[in-house]
DNA sequence: CGCACACTTGATGTAGCTCAAGCGGCGTGG
DNA sequence: CCACGCCGCTTGAGCTACATCAAGTGTGCG
């Protein structure tokens, strides 16, 4: 009896997760986005190896996320008894469920913050922020971070409730004075993390040890 | 030894819950609020009695959340030995906490939607059936259903990402439009909610029954 | 009675959206 | 191997929804 599946998907596919049950990105890059008749579009989250995909549905919640691959990927689902078994053997697996999920909780009150009360300027500085804090970076950032990006310009601007112009004017704009360099489609390079930090009034998770 | 204790808080205080355990809105409306060092502020929610008030604790996370009192209220909390006492005796309690954190996640990725892509029509439209939902509407809206709503002007702007003369002309528009009335300060009127749900691109938790 | 404060209304400003036109890299097919 | 066309990105010009600034209005409370 297999407990615990892996999957792969090609980029843009749309990733099955059950309607139960843990589903965890191994590989690659994933968004959570929720979309209205009339084309408008919200991406709730971008998702990187190590992320649960699953934590809006409950055991009856019918979500409206879609999960979208941005580059191939590769998921991990634990069938949902397994998922109530472990629960109910081990209180401490449970809890860390939990956990997560006050995280995830947590984490959209911040971005609420981000879309309801931020400019431009603040939300690119503080995306890529959040995106250098969820690369490796190796140790030391000085000489420049390289920051991987590889969702399209559509895909950051219905993150961050702007359209993709002024996502490129705003990026383009950065780049004029310094802030980054775009060397190539793809990726940003962050040569100094303080002036960006300085530009985002918000502290950034799992960007302490930086800058 | 107490294990459930009540506590009451005016109007405007904030309301103290530990940074575990379970905090419970008994009586009266409560917000909680997220706000930056230059002023700005976002209402993250607006809560109700029978809402959980802690869901953003984890039981490490240190919240960035503010509990205020919008109407006199009373809170029960648990404290955080018992809860984790029941999780591990019952699991169905602990997946009973589980589920509402889903449904809070959930609500909240259709939150940033609402302040990432809509118009301010749409945003106070919503906010209306919102608050209509949580009414006690005993059987018919027939004839137009009075929707309290206790917070000021300040506070709903905030919770939708606006400023406080877009929401006072919005309601104006809707009074004007005879959507609605405001027949005194602290309520609404909705004659009929169809033409409201029109301009409502998402639907509305808990407003199955009406309309 | 009159002050204070929440709300409304009006006039003007502007950040970001819309529309429209280039640019460039990459894949395809001749 | 090169030409072509497609598509994602950038850049520019002008517009608009909402913000800002500035008066009113009314209501409750001392």
């Amino acid at each position: 009896m297999a407990t615990i599946e892996a999957y792969h998907h090609p980029a843009s596919a749309e990733i099955a997760t059950g309607s139960d049950g843990v589903t965890i990105l191994a590989e690659g890059m994933a968004l959570a986005e929720r979309t209205l008749a009339d084309e408008r579009r919200q991406v709730v989250a971008f998702r990187s190896p190590g992320d649960m995909l699953c934590l809006d549905r409950g055991v009856v919640t019918t979500s409206r996320l879609r999960l979208v691959a941005v580059t191939p990927v590769t998921v991990c689902r634990v069938a949902a008894d397994v998922v109530r078994d472990f629960g109910r053997r081990y209180a401490s697996f449970h809890e860390s469920l939990m956990g997560a999920a006050c995280r995830e909780i947590s984490w959209l009150g911040e971005r609420l913050l981000v879309l309801g009360r931020m400019s431009a300027q603040e939300r690119i500085a503080i995306f890529l922020l959040e995106m250098l804090a969820r690369t490796d970076h190796n140790g030391a950032t000085d000489g420049g971070a390289s920051v991987r990006l590889p969702m399209n310009r559509e895909d950051i601007a219905d993150y961050l409730g702007l359209n993709v112009e002024t996502v490129s004017r705003t990026l383009s704009r950065f780049k004029r004075q310094g802030l980054i360099q775009l060397p190539k489609p793809g990726r940003a390079v962050i040569g100094d993390i303080a002036p960006l930090k300085a530009l985002a009034p918000i502290r950034i998770e799992g960007l302490e040890g930086l800058g």
